[in-house]
DNA sequence: CGGGCACAGCGACTTTTGTCACTCCGGGCG
DNA sequence: CGCCCGGAGTGACAAAAGTCGCTGTGCCCG
């Protein structure tokens, strides 16, 4: 009993801040948090798979969940990579139809999942909700577009380039021999995120370095020149 | 003043037949219709461009829009062809942002229009046309979804003949030689929707031709053999 | 400590895709 | 009538993408 309304307490507060939810008062998050269950998931776990029926909201409470989508020959296109505090799967709890594609759990990862009914309901009853939703859905759109234009008019070498700028902007340190960070994924997920396949990442990162551009050292990379790297995307081949 | 209310009521005519708005009473369509203006667009000319701040709601009364994204290598990629009674650009009426991709008409075309105030608010009061707008922007996301699988997986060959088998079941007639239809657009412009360039569009039909599945003259294209074209699509290669 | 495994590097190809530069054809129009 | 134009077919390439098959290298685990 005691554990019971720890886990209420709990759930309110990660449903606080939650983006969607932003702005609820108090008691408005407990009346949805005494509606939330827990699901646990290990990494790698599949949350759900591509063209399952959806019965509820997911809230990411920890952890890092991965949406991707698969093909028939095994290959993976990663769509996002979701963390806590935001939603996964808005557009099947609103529309009913089957999950447009599969999630998978990054890391150890905790849910806090919400039935559709309970959370059409309450967007019934909280129209702002339901306008939230909508700009958290706009901006998944417009990342979706986003990965439509690189994959249909940039080559993988440029999005690789792009993908390691941002890295470097994100996380990198500054030292004498340039930025240096660490990829974030084995080339196999980093390919699955590119829409391309291990052996181009390796190469290209060779290029690169062969270039001058870089120094790679398996996962360990080092900008050289920032400049030079900037300016192969700019130059549109 | 006579003129203008014939507008008004055509107005409600058109607004009733919108998916967003169906099922919402006639007093309430006239309250909309009341804050709608029209635009024209001739054939080919521009709705908005991407990058652009929206300021409103557009609903397709007449005509056809065709919503794109364009390269600086000046290539464009078709997100969506959209028909009267769709509204287009639903996304950034709700989280404010610029319009993600540009629009134009493809032939002869009427708009109605609503602010983003005006509809925002109305929204407010008819939560249910808020999840009408929810649900229409969960298909757009999926179709997006499919534009990305199809890019990331499939060859251009693959993505001409899935077109070919769709436009022979929904436009196809049968005939002694086949199942017979005319392509709905230029090359150029069916190699924009598959996320291509003309000339692939070009020999991948003659290809298909040499190998007997087709008879292609000009636009008008002569399916032989639909078994023969379906296996191509499920033998992924 | 030996084996299994995930990850990465790489050579040798094959296919696909894209680019250029023409040619051809069938209107429409001055 | 002669010309211009947009749409289409095409050969010759060049580049990019993808496939196979191995090798090497840590690392975990029995």
């Amino acid at each position: 009993m005691l554990r019971m309304s720890i886990d209420r307490i709990d759930l309110a507060g990660v449903l606080r801040k939650t983006a969607l939810l932003a702005g609820l008062s108090q008691p408005e998050l407990e009346v949805l948090a005494a509606r939330t269950s827990r699901r646990r998931f290990s990494s790698g776990e599949l949350l759900f798979s591509e063209g399952e029926p959806c019965n509820g909201l997911h809230i990411i409470a920890r952890g890092k969940v991965r949406i991707f989508k698969t093909s028939v020959s095994g290959r993976e296109q990663v769509l996002a990579v979701n963390l806590p505090g935001e939603s996964v799967a808005e557009v099947p709890v609103f529309d009913g139809g089957p999950f447009p594609a599969s999630a998978s759990a990054v890391e150890e990862t905790e849910i806090a999942f919400i039935s559709r009914r309970d959370f059409q309901a309450y967007c019934l009853e909280h129209p702002e909700v339901a306008l939230k939703v909508l700009s958290v859905v706009g901006a998944r759109l417009r990342r979706l577009v986003g990965i439509i234009e690189e994959l249909s008019f940039t080559t993988i070498r440029q999005r690789l380039i792009a993908a390691l700028i941002k890295l470097a902007e994100s996380q990198g340190r500054k030292t004498a021999r340039g930025i240096e960070f660490q990829l974030p994924a084995s080339h196999q997920e980093l390919a699955n995120q590119l829409g391309t396949v291990r052996e181009l990442i390796s190469r290209n990162l060779m290029r690169l370095q062969a270039e001058g551009l870089l120094d790679v050292d398996a996962r360990q990379i080092v900008v050289k020149d920032m400049k030079g790297l900037t300016a192969l995307l700019d130059a549109a081949s």
